[in-house]
DNA sequence: CCATTTCGACAACCATGTTGTCGAGTTTAA
DNA sequence: TTAAACTCGACAACATGGTTGTCGAAATGG
């Protein structure tokens, strides 16, 4: 049926190879002292970023509202991956930054992926891992952010 | 910062890719009468498959429990991609089936899964996508299904 | 100085998943 | 043949994570 055709098959293969990593990281960062990270939070420690950033601000860059923006960040701290910091020149706003152990996970995520990268490499070579970056890079946007995956994939 | 490095990048290119192409296929969906159907749907129509299956099978096909199911069916029969049909052999179960509209559905997300395909040979050469398929399935497993997106990716 | 904007908090709501329970029907095996 | 075990679909209760709306406090700009 359809389902055999090539063209029912690239996207399937897509998502199954974004997923064979995540899911490779997830398991060594559980077995190094993170069991409780989830898919998304890497990205949302990348978009906090190292200066630190606001609820609404993040919010804006996850592509979510500042209100679930702050609802993510109040699992995060209470996993104790992120403070939060109130701002000297603006009493509104609430700094959050990454804690050490948030660092520590981010840099230990940066590591396995290098890691997932050259276990890749080995598979398929380099010259033809570095074509298919290529080629991923010339098919999608330049832009990197927005990772509203949950409720973009729902099912209504 | 470490967000630049070709171990995080890879994965964000692998679901960008994904994304590109599954929101290609449901802006042409929406413009050619399918405006309700969400990416997940796709998956499901497929799991249930030209001769019919019940909820507790597509929650088992979908890694999702028989209760998900029936509410992914609910919401499926009330867009009229799919009926309800009480098994002449089996009084417990009803065969969900796809109705001429989900079948419609089914056939032109082939048809513009190839012809997006095709764009993607024209972009990078018919043998750089080949390469690049051939790739993708020495990386990932064999075993298709299991698309657990919404929940996986998630919070906490 | 006052109007507008922005921040974070709170409440209400909704969607979508989860378990647990149940009655009805089927299968298996003593 | 009958009783136990299993499976199906439905219903209820709940958890999570998103949404909008409102609000007071603080900043900003005409």
């Amino acid at each position: 049926m359809s389902s055999d055709s090539p063209g029912f098959e690239l996207p399937l293969r897509l998502f199954l190879a974004f997923r064979v990593l995540i899911d490779a990281l997830h398991d060594e960062l559980t077995h190094r002292g993170h069991p409780d990270v989830r898919p998304m939070h890497g990205y949302v420690f990348q978009a906090i970023g190292p200066d630190g950033t606001t609820a609404a601000d993040l919010g804006r860059r996850l592509g979510i509202s500042k209100q679930a923006a702050g609802k993510t960040i109040d699992t995060l701290e209470r996993l104790g991956y992120v403070e939060r910091d109130t701002d000297p020149g603006d009493a509104r706003r609430k700094i959050v930054r990454l804690t050490d152990r948030g660092t520590d996970c981010l840099a230990l995520s940066a590591r396995i992926f290098e890691q997932l990268r050259a276990e890749w490499a080995q598979t398929l070579g380099e010259d033809r891992l570095r074509a298919l970056e290529a080629d991923l890079r010339s098919v999608t946007p330049a832009e990197p952010f927005l990772l509203d995956v949950p409720g973009w994939f729902g099912n209504s």
